[in-house]
DNA sequence: GCAATACTTGGTTATTTTGCCAAATAGTAA
DNA sequence: TTACTATTTGGCAAAATAACCAAGTATTGC
C-alpha cells in the first residue's frame, strides 16, 4: 500500500468539515422523518393551513403540532405568517414540493 | 356528518391506515438522516464497499457501521452480498442513486 | 480439528426525540 | 380593564436512537 506523504498514516476517524457538512444536510431530511411532519408537508403542499386545522386533522396536542412546525421552519421547508389571531403555515419553496412528490414516487417503487 | 356505528363520534386522532402509511413511508427518509448513513450512501454511489473499507473511512467502531447498515437495508436503500469471509453492499436500485442526487440538489438549493 | 479474519448481535449507557400538561404570550373584542 | 382565542414555550417522563465493548457466527486456511 502507498503512503501518501501529506496524510496521515492511520487517521481513522472522518475528516470534522466533512462531518459537519453532513450534519447539515440530514437536518432537511431528519425535519422530514416523522410521520406528523410529513403529512403537514403533504398537506401544505395543497394550501397553506393554520396550526389549528393541522392540529384538528392530526389529532394530538396543539403544542406538539407546534413543535413539530419549529422543527420544519428551522430546517427551512415552511414559513409562517400571522393574521390576527392566527398563524398560517405555508411550503418554503417549490423545490420541498418537488422532493417530496420525488421520495413519493422513490417509495412506491420501492415498495412495489 | 354521518355517524358510522363503528367509530368514536369525535375521533380526533388520524385514521389508522393513513398513520400506518406515513410510517412507512418515513422509513427510507428516516434511514437517510444520519451523517453516517448518508456518508455511506454517498459512497456506495460510486461502488460497491464491504464493511471493513467502510469503517476505515469513517472511524467509529465496526459493529457501528454494521448497524447502521442494517438500517440501510431495511429500509430498502441496499442490498449486500458475502463473497468469502467479506460483506459487499452497494445501492438497492437506480432510483435511490437518483433519490440522493435530488435531495443533494435540494438541499444545496435550500442552504444557498 | 484450531486459529484468524470479517462481520453481526447482545447488552449497557448516554443522548436525543417525542408528547403531554401547564403556564406564558399575543391579538381581539367587549 | 377583563375575557377569550390561537399559538408558543418550559418542564418533565417515556420512548427511540446511537455508540461502545464483548461475545457470537461464518468462512478460510493450516
Amino acid at each position: 500500500m502507498v503512503i501518501l506523504p501529506n496524510s496521515k498514516k492511520e487517521n481513522k476517524k472522518m475528516d470534522n468539515k466533512k462531518l459537519l457538512e453532513l450534519k447539515s444536510n440530514t437536518k432537511i431530511l431528519k425535519a422530514m422523518s416523522h410521520p406528523t411532519r410529513l403529512f403537514i408537508l403533504e398537506e401544505l403542499s395543497k394550501c397553506e393551513k393554520c396550526v389549528c386545522e393541522l392540529t384538528e386533522m392530526i389529532g394530538v396536542d396543539i403544542s406538539t403540532i407546534s413543535k413539530h412546525l419549529y422543527v420544519l421552519k428551522n430546517a427551512g421547508l415552511v414559513e409562517n405568517e400571522k393574521r390576527g389571531l392566527t398563524v398560517y403555515y405555508k411550503l418554503k419553496s417549490i423545490s420541498v414540493l418537488n422532493l417530496i412528490d420525488f421520495i413519493r414516487k422513490v417509495i412506491k417503487n420501492n415498495t412495489e
